[in-house]
DNA sequence: CCAGACGTTGTT
DNA sequence: GTCTGG
DNA sequence: CCAGACGTTGTT
DNA sequence: GTCTGG
């Protein structure tokens, strides 16, 4: 699955890397949670560019009464994205792309008391994107609340040691066909599998010295 | 027909 | 909103 | 995902 | 142990 995630890279390198069409104002963040505000790259019916826009992470379908459900669909599976009555229609016509240069999965080992944290990016790429859908849910009081989910996929050979399951990674040449209001959803669904396991790297250090180098307190929730 | 669910993950 | 179960 | 809480009663 | 909140 994909719980936490970090995303660290400069608002014009990500503005470059997914060609948007202007710079996205964020906050490097080396532990994004669920329920937290996070950037998603989607396409602009109106003038076909690619904006950033902020969604809450955790899907809230629009029919939902209880907007706590959203909290536990911070993941939608691809395997039956299509038709699981939460996710459909944003498969349809909402898909988008969350940005990332890392995520983590906790490894339990048997005999360990606690779950060690592994973080894992991608051989030489700085910034990448998450198969993503959001929502736009209205309140009781007509209030409008945009949230977001991240498809995922079974692990491939690299992460699986750790975790059953991963975050789908959409490699660049399939972006535009993925933002494509037009696509055929059976071909969307093949854009959706594990990344190849080569580019895959893993780091159980790599954490601590992220926060250091950004002159942030260590985190008790990820490392002590 | 209406009422109630609608999801993921890990763990057992 | 739309499907499933009763 | 992890951290932190985890309650009852009667009344409207 | 299990749910809620972030």
């Amino acid at each position: 699955m994909c719980g936490r995630f970090t995303l660290r890279v400069s608002p014009a390198l990500l503005a470059e890397m997914f060609a948007l069409h202007r710079k996205p104002e964020f906050v490097p963040q080396t532990n994004i949670c669920p329920t937290q505000l996070v950037l998603g790259v989607v396409l602009n019916q109106e003038n076909g560019l690619r904006d950033a826009r902020l969604f809450r992470w955790g899907l809230i379908p629009h029919w939902a009464k209880d907007p706590v459900i959203g909290a536990s669909l911070i993941n939608a599976r691809s395997e039956t994205i299509s038709t699981k009555p939460a996710f459909r229609a944003a498969f349809q016509r909402r898909r988008c792309l969350i940005p990332a240069d890392g995520f983590y999965e906790w490894r339990n080992t048997p005999g360990q008391k606690k779950k060690q944290p592994i973080w894992i990016a991608i051989r030489n790429q700085p910034v990448f994107g998450f198969a993503s859908l959001w929502e736009t849910w209205t309140s009781a009081d007509g209030s409008e609340l945009n949230t977001c989910t991240i498809i995922t996929t079974q692990a491939n050979s690299a992460v699986a040691p750790i975790h059953q399951r991963m975050p789908v990674i959409l490699p660049e040449a399939f972006h535009e066909h993925w933002l494509d209001p037009l696509a055929d959803p059976a071909e969307l669904l093949t854009l959706l599998r594990p990344f190849p396991s080569e580019g895959i790297v893993l780091s159980t250090t790599v954490a601590d010295e992220l926060l250091a180098s950004h002159g942030l307190p260590r985190q008790r929730t990820l490392f002590d």
